[in-house]
This record gives structure tokens, sequence and C-alpha cells, in this order.
RNA sequence: GGUGGGUUACCCGAGUGGCCAAAGGGGGCAGACUGUAAAUCUGCUGGCUCAGCCUUCGGAGGUUCGAAUCCUCCACCCACCA
């Protein structure tokens, strides 16, 4: 049985240290009926969950079963305050009102995959803003600067030149202190979270607390299939996003990258993933058959069965059929118009100059016919216009 | 406080008086090929009814026939030394 649990909660993980840590926490389950804490993290800055969010919280819906009690962590103590490190963007600290909003949003999102009544959903704020200057300098003595430039990517800049803010090396400090309030048994947190989640490790240890283990999981790849899954590179499946766009942009993922997020993100079994997987392999099975079929069990965990298979015959109808959506928007006009004016009041295009280009490029169809001419101008009628592969809009002329 | 370096288009980054709407790469877009795959190939990637014109190289002035490039001031960023 415990042994069962520990395969199942390790099943996909990146790294598990302290295992005989969670292995006692388990026995205790099965043994006592204990419940243990497993803690994670989250900025409150982004209320859109996307998949790559999914991958920790699929983790802990598994670990719930298991009678981990999830302190769900709302970080929103640095970000009332803000990071002004930023290295490219400018973070501007957040008030308390967008922060509950966010957590609201989060609560809305999350128990879609977490169960509520085994999930306390905290605020670091609470303990953190009453921590004081002396607080922090305490906890700052506990770590050392060695310490902090061991972690690689402060290591880096510090060789490179590039500069780190003192407020970055808090930043851990803190997150290790929430274990310790929290007196998590374990966290668990993304690839990239590794040394801070060892110094909860570190700090509980200076505090003569048990030290919690730490489970990290990898990043979830985005859908370029290289950078890391993120709201900034825009390669994102955002949990809320409807049902069309989410099929359309999982079946858009590489082949390669699709197994990538069978493992992560399915909540089927190892041994039927590597039977498809050996299927596709030896060539029974075609590999898009194998992706919609992830599409879908992804687009019905978060829509439901109807709207995934509504999702799928649209795609197929637009996509594999080359036919047109069954909805656009319409735009009406009572005078001929040139198409330069009517496409930019239709966002088919940003600007006239585009427009020359995509007509260059062969990319722009009235009624399926190519364009050639720049100057043309739409008579009476209703005309179904078409730039790129999937920007599209009906225009009505006449009354 | 001192010294030095930097600020270029979506991002990185070349450019140090005209040939610069600005190299190269990334990203993005379009077309071909497909499974709207991926990979690959080709083209495009400031605006304007475009052989031309207009606005852009941190900001404001100035020198010059001509400035991203030279000068002055200002703002911001970084490193090193204290």
């Amino acid at each position: 049985m415990v042994q069962e649990a520990l395969r199942e909660i390790k099943r996909g993980s990146g790294e598990l240290i302290d295992e005989a840590r969670l292995l006692d926490r388990l026995k205790g389950w099965f043994e006592r009926g204990e419940h243990w804490t497993l803690k994670a993290g989250f900025d409150p800055t982004a209320p859109d969950l996307h998949l790559g969010h999914t991958v920790l919280l699929s983790k802990l819906a598994i670990a719930q079963r298991y009678g981990a009690r999830i302190q769900f962590l709302i970080g929103d103590f640095t970000a009332t305050i803000g990071d002004p490190t930023g290295k490219n963007e400018t973070r501007k600290p957040l008030t308390r009102d967008e922060v509950l909003l966010n957590a609201k949003t989060y609560e809305e999102q999350v128990f879609k995959i977490l169960d509520p009544a085994k999930t306390d959903l905290v605020f670091n704020s609470h303990w953190l803003k009453d921590l004081g200057a002396g607080g922090i300098i305490a906890l700052a003595s506990l770590s050392s600067v060695a310490r902090m430039l061991e972690r690689d990517d402060f290591e880096k800049r510090y060789r490179n030149q590039t500069p780190i803010a003192i407020s970055e090396f808090l930043y851990p400090l803190l997150q290790g202190y929430d274990s310790v309030h929290l007196k998590s048994d374990m966290e668990l947190g993304g690839n990239d979270q590794k040394f801070n989640l060892l110094m909860g490790r570190q700090l509980q240890g200076a505090y003569n607390q048990p030290r919690q283990a730490v489970m990290t999981m990898p990043l979830l790849e985005g859908l370029d299939g290289v950078q890391k899954m993120s709201k900034s590179l825009n390669n994102y499946v955002g949990v809320t996003e409807a049902p069309e766009e989410m099929y359309g942009k999982i079946l858009s993922i590489s082949d390669e990258q699709m197994w990538r997020w069978y493992e992560l993100l399915s909540f089927r079994t190892l041994e039927e993933i590597s039977a498809l997987k050996s299927g596709v392999a030896s060539a029974e099975v075609h590999p898009k058959k194998a992706k919609e079929s992830l599409a879908l069990e992804l687009v019905t965990r978060y829509h439901g069965e109807a709207a995934a298979q509504a999702a799928q015959a649209h795609f197929e109808r637009v996509h594999t059929q080359k036919a047109l959506p069954d909805e656009m928007p319409t735009f009406h006009f009572g005078e001929p118009i040139w198409i330069g004016k009517a496409f930019l009041e239709a966002k088919l295009i940003n600007s006239t100059s585009e427009l020359r280009r995509m007509i260059d490029q062969k990319g722009v169809r009235i009624d399926s016919k190519v364009i050639e001419d720049f100057k043309t101008e739409l008579q009476e009628g209703e005309f179904v216009c078409q730039v790129g592969k999937r920007r599209f809009a009906r225009i009505r002329i006449g009354a």
C-alpha cells in the first residue's frame, strides 16, 4: 500500500529529496490515519492558470488521495510589495484588492482539480508582514552569501556581472520561512524552485523542526516545444480558454512534445501511455489520432465531454477539410468600399501596409479567391474575407 | 562620492557623418509541403491607396547641405573603486 502510494506520488516527478520522510508520513496515514501537510506556493500575479500550472496541481490532487492536506499558499506578501528586480519587465506591486481578486480566481480554477475539503488556502502576508526588520535580519543571518551563490542563476549572473538585487536573496529565505511557519511535511514545486525548496529544509532545521521532503516537477514546455510554458512567452494553453482554442492549440504541438504532455498532464496510467507510444512507433496508430485523444482528454477535463466533442468537430471542419468556420464576425457597410478600409475595420489587418504584404504573399482571399489587386473594392453583396489561415470575417455591403 | 560603460525596431544585437527604414540572429506572419503537425524551403516583418512621401535609433536642443552616428544639457540603467 505504502509503496504503491509512493510510486503514484513520484510518477513523472523530477527529483524527490528525503524519500524517507515522505515514506514516514505515508505510513502515518496508512497505519494511523494521520494527515500530513503538503505545501505548494503560487504567485498571485497570474490569475489565469495554464496547463503548465496544472502539472503541479494534478500531482497535489493525487497526493490528496493518500492523506495529504494541501497548503495552497498564495505568495501575496512579495506581490504587494513588488519585486523591483524584474530583469525585463517591471512588476508593479499589487494592491490588497487585486490579490484577493486573483486568489478568488485561483479558487475557481484550482478546484476543478483539487478537493477543497482537503485544501487550506493560506496567504503568507499573514505571518510575514509582522516579521519586521529585526525578524528579517535574524532570518537572513541563518544563511550565507556563499550559500546563495550556490544557486545556479545567481552564480551565473554574478560571474557575468549582471545585477542581483539584495531582495532576491531574501525571497528564498522568506519562502523557506513559510515552511517553518506552516510546519510543512513536504513541499512541491517546479524544477526551477529546487533551491528555494531546499531553503525550507535548511530553515526548518535551524528552527529545530523536522525537515520537509522536497519534490520537484519538471516544467512543462509550451506550444513551441522549447521554452517553458508561460504567459509572457505566449506559448500557453489557459485552462479557461474556449474549447475550440484549447483543442486547436493542443493539436498544434509537435509529435515529440505530445509524449511529454501525456506524461505530465494525462491521467492515464503509464502502461496505457507506453502502449499508445509503441502503437505509433509501429505505425499501427496514426500520430494525429494519439494527439486527438490527448486533446480530447484535456478539453474534457476543463469543459466537459460535450464541449470537447464539439471542439473536435469544429477543428475537423475548419482545418482538416478547410471549410469555413461556422461562425465569424460580421461587418456591415452602407456603400462599396475599398478592402483596405473594410479589412482594417474588421481587424483582419493591422495596417494597410500589412495588407499590401499579405496580398503580395497571396494570403488574402475573398470568397475563396486569391486577391491580387491591392485596390480591390467590395461592391454590393456579402463576402467571406480571409487573411492568412485563421483570420476570417463576413463583410456585407449595401442595405 | 569617484571612474568607466551603456540606452538602436517585438526581443537580442551590429552600426561611430551620406550607399540607413538601419546588418545578423531569435520570435512572429504568409506561401509551398502536411496531419492547421513538427522539420524543411521561399518570402515578408515602421506608416501611408507605396516607382514617391512621412515618422523612427532614451529625451530636449545644437553643429552640418546631410546625424542612429559629432557637440551640449537632462533622464534612466550597469559595473568597478570608496
